[in-house]
DNA sequence: GTCATGACAAAGA
DNA sequence: TTCTTTGCCATGA
């Protein structure tokens, strides 16, 4: 009876496990696409999931994914923002300090959910 | 059904 | 060290 089912994820869309994580993610951290992606499974996605924020501000309940940023620490979904200075504002609001589109003390701030949430 | 794009990541030169 | 190339997954035309 599989034969007849692709369902390749029986479980809800790749979006939407996308969007649970990054609304798990606590205030003042971030992680960053590969982790999320990682966490689902595959961590080659990274580009889906990247893909899958794209849609979350139509997404409800909001998704802060301002806290979701390259491995490099930087910004580079600020420009699919309302603005292209409100991911920094709101990072810098939840006490991440923000500088030239960069995370400072990226490490410090990272939130790996295939950790926090495994324990 | 094939081609091209994208809020990424890792490897090679 | 930085720059370039390749790979992966999902979407849209």
């Amino acid at each position: 009876m599989n034969s007849a089912s692709h369902n390749k994820a029986d479980n809800p869309s790749f979006f939407e496990l996308v969007y649970q994580v990054v609304r798990l993610i606590p205030k003042g951290r971030v992680t960053t696409y590969g982790a999320i992606a990682a966490y689902l499974g595959s961590k080659q996605s990274s580009r889906a999931v990247g893909y899958a924020l794209n849609g979350a501000h139509f997404i409800k309940p909001k998704v802060p994914a301002q806290r979701v940023v390259n491995r490099n620490g930087m910004l580079s979904g600020k420009a699919h923002f309302e603005t292209p200075t409100r991911m920094q504002e709101l990072l810098e609001k939840e006490g991440v300090i923000v500088k030239d589109e960069t995370i400072q003390n990226f490490s410090k701030h990272f939130w790996d959910p295939a950790k926090e949430l495994s324990l």
